[in-house]
DNA sequence: TGTTGACTTAAACCATGGTTTAAGTCGTAT
DNA sequence: ATACGACTTAAACCATGGTTTAAGTCAACA
C-alpha cells in the first residue's frame, strides 16, 4: 500500500500543508506514522480520514468538537452509538442551517426582483 | 410612524445591542438618527434594512463586502444595477455553498448508515 | 434629591481558524 | 562535496466578527 508525503496529501485533498499540520497539532489526526527521517506518512486510510474531517468542518462542525469526535474514534468500538449520536445531531444542524441560508436567499432574491425591475423599467424608458 | 430604541431593535432581530453598534460602526448602518439625549432611533425602515443585512450575513457575506453594498445603496439610485450584479453574484456564491454542504452532508450520511448497521447488529447478536 | 435603568463611548479583550516565519535537518542529484 | 528541494519545529502573526469593560450622561421615578 502506498503512502503518501504532506505535499501530496494536501495536493489531493487540496489544502495547504500547514492547515494538515495545524490539524494534526490540534489532535484531529491522532497516530500519524513518520519515516526514519521524521516526515508524516499519509497512507490512503488516512487520507480519507481527513476527507471526513474536512467534510465536517465545510459543514462548519468547530474544531473543538472535531476533536471529540476523533477522541472517540480512537477510543474504539465502544464509542460507535455515540458517534452515531453526534453525526446525527450534526446532520440536523447542518439542515437547520441550510434552512436559514434558503431563509435568507428568499429575502436576496426580492432584492434581486425589485433591482431587476427597475432595471427593465430603466431601459424601456430609454 | 414609531421608532425604536436599540434595546427594542435588538429584541426584534434577535441580536445583542453590542452587535448593532459594531455595525454600526463598520459603516453597515449609515445615518442613524439621534434624539436629543444622543441615543439612536431606529424606525421601521431602518429596521427592515438591517433585517436585510442579517440576511446577508447568515448567507456568509463578509461584512467589508456588505458595507460595499451598502454603500452603493447611500449612493442613490445610480447603483442599482451594480447593487443587482452584486445580489445575483452573492445568490450563486451562496448556491455553491450549499451544494458544498450537501455534498459533505453524503460523506456524513454514509457515516450514519455504518454506525446504524452497527448499532443494529449489535442489537440483535444480544 | 438621589438613585435607578437605559443609554453613550473608546478601547481592550476574546475565540476561531488558520498562515507565516525562522532556523534547522535530511536525501538526492550534480 | 555541495547545493537544492522537501521536509521539520515552535512561535509569532493575521483576519474575522464580534463581546466586554470602564467610565460617564441623562431621564424619570420614589
Amino acid at each position: 500500500m502506498k503512502v503518501y508525503s504532506i505535499s501530496e496529501a494536501a495536493a489531493k485533498l487540496h489544502i495547504p500543508e500547514s492547515t494538515i499540520r495545524y490539524y494534526e497539532k490540534k489532535g484531529l489526526l491522532p497516530q500519524v506514522e513518520r519515516d526514519e527521517a521524521g516526515r508524516r506518512l499519509f497512507s490512503e486510510d488516512l487520507i480519507t480520514f481527513l476527507g471526513i474531517i474536512i467534510y465536517l468542518k465545510n459543514t462548519h462542525m468547530p474544531i473543538s468538537r472535531i476533536k471529540q469526535y476523533v477522541d472517540l474514534v480512537v477510543e474504539g468500538e465502544s464509542t460507535i452509538e455515540l458517534r452515531l449520536e453526534m453525526m446525527k445531531q450534526h446532520k440536523q444542524a447542518v439542515l437547520a442551517e441550510i434552512a436559514l441560508m434558503h431563509e435568507a436567499l428568499k429575502g436576496i432574491d426580492v432584492k434581486i426582483t425589485r433591482y431587476t425591475t427597475y432595471t427593465q423599467e430603466r431601459k424601456a424608458a430609454k
